[in-house]
DNA sequence: GCAAATATAATAGTATTACTATCGTTTTTG
DNA sequence: CAAAAACGATAGTAATACTATTATATTTGC
């Protein structure tokens, strides 16, 4: 086994892949090229017979390492909430006061993602992008259930999990937590794709971080009230 | 023309059609069958074929109503966006108090749909549900600013636009109007199929609407500061 | 260092999808 | 009632999303 000692090893749910592609040279040119195709071509054209074409290998080996391309999407956004968790504990360790946890968490939920090349083969700017244009599509499918049984879903939901404690850290009454920080997910994933293909449902500003304000104020006005 | 002279009028862009649906009886059909069986079979397993089937009509006849069927899920995505605002000025009309408007309008925004039978051929709570479960399917792709050009959104624009006027008039210095209602009526979507399929990031609660309930407050509390 | 096991490449093949094209028959309408 | 438009029937195509088979590398365990 070539186990690449790697700084951080983000966990993929087993389910969502037949071979682990960091497992092997194929598997990482799997994802180091995988990820800039289907940001480029968009998911829906992206294709494993193109990829192949790209990676110089065949439609079969890459069918060895994902059961589909819809799998692939699923391990793609389960690898990247895993890394938002790690990234995300990184940045509020050690701080004491909960709502300063809070405003750094959704600050890093909200902003834009820059590379920062600690994994040689996943490019996360891309891959973040991906999740803003299409990661609706790993949950919009009639096989959402069964995907949710197998752990699909895990990552995410152990991340809204453990933001949700800090608001309920916060206000222990506040009876939304989970519907407060899915909503700031998803929502702003919407608005940065607003931002740039349908401006008139966003409110562009220049010069601050316009998505990243509005929800820090959201939250804050929304838990600190008690009723 | 076989005009119908129906209690109301939805107009869509004329971009989304070759030929307008609500003009023959084979159109009315490709909508009242359409609809029932996106919502059974899925955006994605649902093919024209499939409903010329269900019709006893052809592939080839539905064509020549919509160009593919991307074009048809924008046309029921306008179509349910239009109606959606048709309802709003109906339950909002002849009411001074701008915060009362909001509400009501938050209500109407994020509560189930249910089906009131004006027009025959099509059912307002399955077109809901397929709007819950595919929408983000109408714009997640790569043809998106060609789309947007030619008016495919323009109904959700509007709506958008409409409502975002009733926040500036509560409170003139709001700074971000269209990012908190898109907010509010992509989030109330994932929040209902979440509550079916991936309960764990919301907080469903018996014996109250806890979608409607979560996106009043989060309104009220955002803009009614100012600062 | 070599045999056995495993991984990958090459190739072929299939059912389905998302259309397009043609043409004959109804239906509509001016 | 003739001309136009709409519809149905049928056929065909390129691409997709896979599966299967076999040959050739590559790795590994002894």
């Amino acid at each position: 086994m070539n186990q690449i000692l790697s700084n951080i090893n983000i966990k993929v749910n087993e389910n969502l892949y037949l071979k682990n592609p960091e497992s092997s040279v194929l598997g990482k040119k799997i994802l180091k090229e995988g990820i800039p195709l289907i940001d480029e071509l968009g998911f829906d054209d992206f294709t494993f017979k193109k990829l192949a074409k790209v990676i110089k290998s065949t439609e079969a080996s890459i069918y060895r390492y994902f059961e589909n391309k819809h799998k692939f999407l699923l391990y793609l956004t389960s690898w990247y909430w895993a890394w938002m968790e790690y990234k995300l504990l990184f940045a509020t360790t050690n701080i004491e006061c909960p709502k300063d946890r809070l405003n750094r968490t959704i600050k890093l939920l909200t902003e834009e993602v820059i590379e920062d090349g600690n994994i040689p083969h996943i490019n996360e700017r891309l891959l973040s992008h991906i999740l803003i244009a299409e990661s609706s599509k790993a949950y919009s499918t009639k096989m959402v259930d069964d995907e949710n049984n197998i752990g699909a879903f895990a990552s995410y939901k152990q991340l809204v999990q453990r933001i949700s404690d800090i608001v309920i850290e916060i206000n222990p009454n506040y009876k939304y937590p989970h519907m407060l920080i899915s909503t700031i997910i998803e929502g702003s994933h919407h608005q940065r794709f607003f931002s740039e293909h349908l401006p008139k449902l966003t409110d562009v500003l220049e010069g601050e971080d316009a998505i990243t304000s509005f929800y820090t104020e959201l939250t804050i006005q929304t838990i600190s009230n008690n009723y």
